[in-house]
DNA sequence: TATGAATGAGTTTTCATTCAT
DNA sequence: AATGAATGAAAACTCATTCAT
C-alpha cells in the first residue's frame, strides 16, 4: 500500500511550479515563457503541450493560489471556533507569512485588473468567498455583531493593504496593535460591547 | 494678461499625459512606447528625446503621482485641523475617488516590487511621508493618542486594501461604516477614551 | 554509401556563412542582422534562436576564423619541414591568397581592439600560438638561430602588415623579394650563417 | 606681436578633438555624433553646422592624422639624413610610441576599407607618399640599394603590423631585435653589402 | 508525451539628419 | 554661429506560438 511515485502529471507539476516561482519573483509579464520552460527543465514545446498559452498558465495559478488561501481560511476559521480572540493574530500570522504568497498575489491582482476580465472575475469570485466566510464566523464569535458583513471587508482590505506595505516598505509590522485594533473593532460593534474589555 | 498658451514643453507633457492613461488603462508592461507615442501624437524619436528609457517615463510619472497624493493630503490635513470628525470621511473619498488613480497606484507598486529597487525606494519615500503627515495630524487632533504612528499605518493600509477591492470587485464601498469604524478605533487609542461617544 | 545530405544543422551553417561573408564585406558593425537573416534565408527569429546575440555570432566566426589559420600554418609547417628555403613562400602566398579572409581578419581584429576584450583574449590567444608554432619551425629549420622568437613575431607581423597594404592599396605584393628577405634575416640570425649564400 | 586667442573655430577644434578621442576609443561605429557633441560640450545642431555628415567628420580626421604622420616621417628623415644606423630605431619609437594613434589609424583604415571608397583612396595616397618619402631616403642612405622601393614597403608594412601586435597583445615590442632586424635587411639589399657590419 | 527548430510580430532603443528660431 | 526639438528609419533583441517529428 506503499504510495507509488507517480510520474503522472510530473512535467505538469513542475511547469506550475517554476511558473509560480518565477511570475512571484519576476512578475508576470516579465517572466517568459522560455524562463518557464527552462527552470522546469522541460522545453517550450512541453510547456505548450500541457498549457496552452501564457494566459492558461496564469489561469491555472490563479485558481492554485486562491483556493490555497480559501482552504487556509477555512480551516482557520474552524480552529479558531471557540477563542475569539486569537481569531485576529491567527489570521494576520497565517495571511502574511507565507513568503511569497503577498508578492505572487500583487501581481496576480495586477494582471486581473489590466486587462484580463475573466480573471479579474475569477479573483473576485474568490475576494467575495473570503468575506462571506470571515463575515459567517464574526456573526458566531461576536453574536449581535451590528455590521458582520462590512467588518469582513475591512479585515481582508487590512491584510491586503499590510500585503503592500510589506512589500513596498519591507519592514516588521507591529501585530500587536493590529490584532488589538481588530478586536477593539469587533467588540464595539457587538450588540452588548462589553467597553471595559477594550480599556484592558 | 492672461497667461498665454506656452508651447514649451507641450510635447513632454502631452507625452506624461498619454504614458499616464496608458498605463493606467493596460498596465505599464502592456503599454508600449509606440502607443504612448502615437497617442501622444509625436514620433517614437521624440519620445526618446524626452525620456531617455522607458523606465526614465516611469521614473517621472511616479514622482508626479506620488507628490499629487502628498499634497491633496497635506492640504485635506490642514482643511480637516479644526474638525476631527470629518477627518476620515474626507480622507476615504478624497483619496479614493480619483478616477484611475488608484489603478495607475497598483500599476506602479508592482512594477516597483518587480525588479526595479530604485522605483521601490522612492515609493516608500511616499508612503514614509505620508504616515508621518498623518502621525501628526492624529497626535493634533486625538491629543494622549496612545499609538498614532501605528493608527496611520493601519489607515493607510486601508485605504490601500479598498483601492483593491475597488479595482477588483468593482462596487461601490460603504463609507459610512468606514468612517464610524475608523473613528471608534481612534478614539479607542485616545488617552482618556470617551466610550459614550462610541455608543452614539 | 554516399554522405547523405543532413539537413542538421543546416540553417546554423548557413547563418555562418551568410555572416562571414557580410562581416568580410560590409564590415561587422555595417552588417546588420536583417542582413545576415535575409542572406541566409532564415527569420531573425531563427537567427537569434541559433545565436543569442551579435557578439555571439561574432565569438563564434572569429573562432572558425582562427581556427581555420592555425589549422593551415600548422599542416604547412609539418609539409615544409625539409625545405626551409620554401617555407617563406608558402607561407605568404598560403596566407595572403585566401580571398576574403585578410578583410575579415581587419574586422575582426578592429571589433576586438575596440571594447571587446574576450574577443582581444581569444585572439591574442590565437596569435601567440602561431607565434610558438614558427618559432618552434625556424628552431628546427635554422640550427642555432640567435632569436628565433623574435623572428616569429617579426614574420607574423610582416603578414598583418602586408594584409593591411593589400585591402588599402589593392595593388599585387612582390613576393620575390619578400621572400628572399626572410630568408636574409633567418640565415642572418643563424648561429654560423652562411653568408654566401644570402648573396645568391 | 602677443599671439592673440583665437576663438575663431574654437567649436570647431573642440569637435574635431572630441571626434579623434572617441573615434579612437570606441571606434567610427561606435562613437555616435551625441556622444561627439556632448563630449565636445556643443549641440548636435553645431556640430552639424560645422561638419555635413559623420562621413565629413571622419574624412576630416583621416586628413588631419595622416597629414600629422607624413609631417613626422618627413621631419624624422630630414635629421637622420646623416646617421642611417639610427634611422631605423628612430623610426620605430617615433611612429608606435604616439599614444593612441596606432588605434586611430586601425580604425580609419577598417572604414577605408569597409565601403568608404573615397576614404580608402586618400589613406592609400597616403601610404604610397610614406612609400617614397623612404624609398628617397634609402636611396641616399644606403648608395647602391638593390630594392628601396621593396624595402620602403617592408618597412612599412613591419610598422602596421606591430601596431596591430600591440593592440592586441598588449605588450611591449623588443626593438632592439628589431632595428637590428631592419639594419641587417638593408646591409643585405646594399650594392655591397658589409657583411662584416652585420656580424658585429 | 515531448521536443527542437522556426517564425513573425512586436519591443525598446539608437542615431544621423533636418529645421525653425 | 548656434541650438533644441523633432523625426523616421533601422538597429538589436524578445517572445508567445506553431509544427513536424
Amino acid at each position: 500500500m506503499a504510495a507509488v511515485e507517480k510520474p503522472r502529471g510530473l512535467a505538469r507539476e513542475n511547469i506550475l511550479d517554476s511558473a509560480t516561482r518565477l511570475f512571484l519573483d519576476k512578475g508576470i509579464d516579465k517572466a517568459s515563457l522560455s524562463d518557464i520552460a527552462a527552470e522546469a527543465g522541460v522545453s517550450k514545446g512541453t510547456l505548450h503541450y500541457h498549457f496552452a498559452s501564457k494566459n492558461d498558465l496564469i489561469f491555472h495559478i490563479t485558481e492554485t493560489h486562491m483556493e490555497a488561501i480559501t482552504d487556509e481560511l477555512l480551516s482557520l476559521l474552524n480552529r479558531m471556533k471557540k477563542c475569539p480572540d486569537r481569531l485576529f493574530s491567527a489570521l494576520m500570522s497565517s495571511l502574511l507569512e507565507a513568503k511569497g504568497r503577498g508578492r505572487l498575489h500583487l501581481h496576480l491582482v495586477r494582471e486581473a485588473v489590466a486587462g484580463n476580465p475573466e480573471l479579474r472575475s475569477k479573483i473576485a469570485g474568490s475576494y467575495k468567498g473570503w468575506e462571506n466566510l470571515l463575515q459567517d464566523s464574526l456573526s458566531q464569535l461576536f453574536p449581535g455583531h451590528r455590521a458582520p458583513a462590512f467588518a469582513a471587508q475591512l479585515i481582508i482590505s487590512i491584510i491586503d493593504g499590510f500585503i503592500i506595505q510589506d512589500l513596498v516598505r519591507q519592514k516588521e509590522v507591529d501585530f500587536t496593535h493590529l490584532v488589538e485594533a481588530l478586536m477593539a473593532l469587533n467588540v464595539f460593534f457587538s450588540e452588548k460591547p462589553d467597553l471595559e474589555k477594550l480599556m484592558v
